[in-house]
DNA sequence: GTCTATACAGGGATAGAC
DNA sequence: GTCTATCCCTGTATAGAC
């Protein structure tokens, strides 16, 4: 879902995708994405059951391929601090070229369709935020708080610069490593 | 939007706002946001121009709704953290105490109905976190990042314990309590 | 202000030929 | 696998009586 579609049912998604983030979930009818798609409508319904499930489809595919991205580039460095440093700048950068995904995925997470979903896409990458904060808390370095409580001081303020970034607001490199500076401040106090 | 509706038009649009938080947008058609609300689906078009008109008044009616009720509670405080934690919890008991206006805020938010809304009514919260971020950096207690960094470890963290408030987590004071520490934290370094 | 009835368009999905 | 044609239903909005 982030690199260049291939099959038909790529493209299908691809576009759907597209749409949904341009103009919302209202703007993806059927009609519209086979036909941006550059296919008939008909085809559609060869490839999924229907509309919602090709949408699901959608999610998952991009979340399945953005923790492939995320997790095959960091998992090298050791200390706490550099693990959410790296996870951090490596979310940033796969969603900043892609703000099309980005901007879906904030979008199906709000829908009634992320119901049928599950979640499951999401939890694997808290899972890997979880992980850096376990070992942290065990090497003492990082504060005594629940988890869930330490992912709403990394993944929130991450994706609230991004959706700035939608909108226009350019970020330094310096900014980015301040806030990657907050968020550790966060966890460590 | 936050008190009990009294007229017909503030019927319809808790009604509308309450079918959107529970099963999304596509959910809330004018013949079941008539039907829930007790009236026919053309005593709707009396009160508004059109379905978008309803769910946009909503929004901005919810805004401000909250927006008073937080800045009338804090603002005797006077010291950065302690404004910065008024503020939280303010938010906190206004949005936990009303589930529903909370998920349509966040929905509607992430719908393309946004971009004819503006923003604007987002923006008055904005600002009044912005006032506490500069007194506290002109008093030196705060860092110098840019605000829109800090709150973005503000607002974010705390939407995001809200929403797994909704999934059923139970937050304990002291959870509370510890999470206004890492967002002070996060401002401080 | 509210209701009933209705017009009208648009959207999801299927059938069947190629 | 893909396209064309089509069905049926639902959703928005209006007209007009009470």
């Amino acid at each position: 879902m982030l690199t260049r579609p291939a099959t038909t049912k790529e493209k299908l998604m691809r576009t759907a995708m597209d749409i949904v983030a341009g103009d919302g979930f209202a703007a993806a009818t059927t009609a519209h994405i086979a036909e941006r798609a550059g296919f008939a409508e008909g085809t559609l319904y060869r490839h999924f059951k229907s509309k919602d499930e090709l949408l699901i489809a959608a999610y998952r595919q991009l979340k399945a391929d953005v923790f492939d991205r995320v997790s095959a580039e960091t998992g090298n460095a050791t200390d706490p601090k550099a693990r959410l440093a790296a996870l951090w700048r490596d979310m940033w950068t796969v969603y900043a070229a892609d703000m099309s995904a980005f901007i879906f995925g904030q979008r199906f997470a709000e829908s009634a369709l992320s119901k049928a979903e599950g979640g499951a896409a999401h939890e694997r990458m808290i899972g890997h935020i979880r992980g850096i904060i376990e070992d942290g808390q065990k090497a003492g370095l990082v504060r005594q708080a629940p988890p869930e409580t330490l992912v709403a001081f990394f993944f929130p303020p991450l994706v609230a610069m991004l959706k700035q970034r939608v909108q226009g607001r350019a970020w330094s490199e310096a900014e980015i490593e301040a806030a990657i500076e907050m968020a550790w401040a966060s966890w460590t106090g």
